[in-house]
DNA sequence: TAGGCAATTTCTGCATGCAATATGACAAGA
DNA sequence: TCTTGTCATATTGCATGCAGAAATTGCCTA
């Protein structure tokens, strides 16, 4: 046995270790949700699903009841499992519930965030404002997502962390409606100069306005982009070509 | 996953019949860790549970994920799930979170209840009224949670009455806190009685006020009943004998 | 030709079996 | 006596097999 361990460097990566393979199988199952790789509605075949992922169906199907219970997919019994369907109806009360979590976290955040939390929200603020130059519309969502989250752990509440985070996750499958709005993306980010300014003076109520105005404003903007573009026909449903050109 | 509510006495939880065997173990499971019958903190070993319920390991374990998603039951690797601890110190961070969704949901109800639903609240007010005349502190805490569940269902947002529903939950495996605390009753529902008087009249601010202040009311109590009470001396752990009284 | 019924086929749900890992005890050496 | 290495046991993780329900197809009848 060899004294010095070889130590395959997943040992130091992984603090928290998804060792066994249904909780991998939870992590792919998201990303491939969230990425909206897997057409919302469609049935999901156990077989055809453990094959791609080279499994067997037990630990899929371990996988598939806790992404159930998180709300991405529906399972009907003795007749398998869909994709979560995305709902526009479904935006409306997922915004005004994150609200109020945005409220709390905004009356939160001046009393309880520290020194390094603000200086990485800074930081994450000026990335946020190079994809605005850059017009990367993917780099801003994904960099606004990641402020997000982090101003919620900021309050050093462990349940509004998670519960953001979990609503965060769900608003993100409609995050295509105002990808291209360059306008909103403007509008976003002066929203969010506003935001990184209350922050600085620590001003609770001011704080928790500006980020409920922003939740309401981007609500809105997804709503109209759902209203203009007659995009739920659910008749065609080759979205996934769009990723492969 | 709609969380259906579980709310003892299973007898009014097969409306809907969960044809599946491991839906019936997630429900049953639910109910055990709600009623405080397993020990927290204690070990869970498949086999011995799958006996107790005489099935299989199978659905058992597809159900102990469903609880590990909702933060029930925690899995350690190869290790084995244990019953997550009830830890004081996460009521504060649960209360706190319920507070914000106490005041969206005072905020919505007034303009979304129908006349039904206010019908419908008004009888379990009068049904919490009985319970406090019989100082009945089980029923009374019943039908708190009830009543509460229907006024979030009034807000007409399934995001909002599912969460809520969730960290009532989560907060009820504390209950006991308060069980015996009488004046805290009294004052409960004095507390309910101005919350009815802007339900009828249906001022939102008002409302939402007072439904945030009776959160904070009965956390704070349940915090003042952990801190002075030792009751987390995890050495005795012979809490289901106050059930069997 | 259209509609209804029945058989087949496909898929889900559950039980069981085997391999892998963790846990505890025990013995040997310092 | 304490530490360390090894082994035995128990438990978890995953794969496979079988029974049952649902969906589909084909056939028969009107």
């Amino acid at each position: 046995m060899p004294v010095f361990a070889v130590l395959p460097t997943e040992e130091f990566v992984l603090d928290e270790a998804p060792a066994t393979l249904h909780d991998r199988l939870v992590s792919r199952l998201r990303a491939l949700f969230l990425e909206g790789e897997l057409p919302e509605g469609s049935r999901i075949p156990e077989i055809a699903l453990s094959e791609r992922f080279g499994v067997s169906r037990t630990p899929l199907r371990e996988a598939l009841k806790v992404m159930a219970a998180e709300g991405f997919v529906i399972l009907r019994p003795n007749r398998g499992a869909v994709v979560a369907p995305v709902d526009p109806t479904e935006v409306a009360p997922l915004v005004e519930f994150k609200g109020a979590l945005e409220r709390l976290i905004g009356l939160l955040v001046p009393s309880r965030a520290s020194e390094a939390d603000i200086a990485e929200l800074e930081r994450l603020h000026l990335d946020l404002g190079d994809a605005l130059e850059r017009q990367d519309h993917a780099a801003y969502t994904r960099i606004n997502y990641a402020f997000h989250q982090r101003l919620a752990q900021a309050t050093r509440n462990p349940v509004l962390a998670q519960n953001y985070e979990a609503v965060q996750q769900k608003i993100w499958r409609y995050r295509f409606t105002i990808n291209e709005l360059s306008d909103r993306l403007t509008a976003s980010y002066a929203e969010h100069e506003g935001i990184m300014a209350a922050l600085r003076a620590r001003t609770r109520l001011d704080l928790a306005e500006r980020l409920e105005e922003h939740n309401r404003l981007t609500g809105e903007a997804m709503a109209q982009a759902l209203a203009t573009t007659g995009r739920f026909s659910p008749s065609h449903k080759s979205r996934k070509r769009s990723r492969s050109a």
